[in-house]
DNA sequence: ACAGCCATGTAACTTGTTACATGATTTT
DNA sequence: AAAATCATGTAACAAGTTACATGGCTGT
């Protein structure tokens, strides 16, 4: 849902091709998130669709130009005004990973956990590399920021986890470590 | 990608039927990510065709029940040992809409900032609130946590833009303050 | 009798995504 | 001449989501 609100806001800037579409896109954002060529003339396609771009024929240059309609203006004036509601965040994998995990016989909690660590870890370092080589723009900078916060608040929470875990586990005896059989579960 | 998984480790408990699949993932994820019936069914159905599942015609009473076929042990499986792929993380519509905020003149990148501050700190009083009302089973406790996490880190990195851009205000003084005219972009 | 939950499903749609085809222009 | 990049598109599919239809059973 969020693609087509960022082209959007960049044909506010003024009309725009497809391809400088998805190069002014990657610029802010950096390489953290991809964005396939093809999906830009997909979701402009749908934008015209829905009557919140309009193609524009040649701009001197052969290529097809969009450029944003009122209602397209008024959509992009919403986005930014509006804040992401909370009220139904994305499913969180992770989350939803390990509240299943502690309640699945058979699964070690605590290995998912530690891998999770080590794999986040590693991105972070990533994250920081980055920052310190490549000399990036005040746009792509934050969105790096935006990663490195929540991946320290992803190792935090792992952190948590664990800490819970071991008192849950003090509280009510299961004792999980004497469970090295296959699971004996659906069939 | 999750709704998948998720099943799936509810079916290695044992067979199930779709109803029940449904009341179970609420009851570990609480009403975070609240499932539609429907789409449990549609997915049994995708995964029957993939192979992961099998229908397993009567319980005794009419319900139609679902278990895990090898395939889908070993899709469980893999799913707890490997960690979430930080590689490609799904798009950050905030991280997005602030990217793009600052690079799109005539949007006021401060009120944007406050009102989602606003919004998360509102979000946050409510997780805190449901965790000391409700009386919540480990992993549903778990998932509370990982939102508060996220929802601090969030609120941290939002302060951090702005220390960030009043900072950039500074050094490079654009006057960002007299641009109340109507942006003239597109047309 | 009626409301509400239990239970199963289908049709239709949106968004995201990849793979492929095609051709022009530019760089090596 | 070959490789890479620029540029536009289409087909097909995956996943999520909602709205609707249908019927049984339960409590008031």
């Amino acid at each position: 849902m969020s693609v087509k609100q960022a082209l959007l806001a960049l044909l506010e800037q003024g009309p725009r091709y497809g391809y400088q579409l998805r190069t002014e896109f990657e610029q802010r954002t950096g390489s953290t998130w991809p964005l396939n060529v093809g999906q830009v003339y997909t979701t402009l396609t749908r934008l015209e669709r829905d009557g919140l771009v309009e193609a524009d024929g040649a701009d001197g240059e052969g290529h097809v130009v969009y450029r944003v309609t009122d209602a397209g203006r008024d959509e992009v004036a919403a986005w930014f005004t509006t804040p992401v509601a909370r009220t139904q965040p994305p499913r969180d994998e992770l989350a939803i990973k390990l509240a299943l995990a502690v309640t699945t016989p058979g699964v070690d909690v605590g290995t998912v956990i530690q891998q999770q660590r080590s794999a986040t870890m590693a991105a972070l370092q990533d994250y920081t590399r980055l920052k310190r080589e490549g000399d990036l723009d005040l746009a792509w900078g934050l969105v790096l920021d935006s990663l490195v916060f929540s991946a320290e608040a992803e190792i935090r929470w792992l952190d948590h986890c664990e800490a819970r875990l071991r008192r849950a586990a003090l509280e009510r005896p299961t004792p999980v470590a004497t469970n090295v059989e296959t699971p004996e579960v659906a069939r």
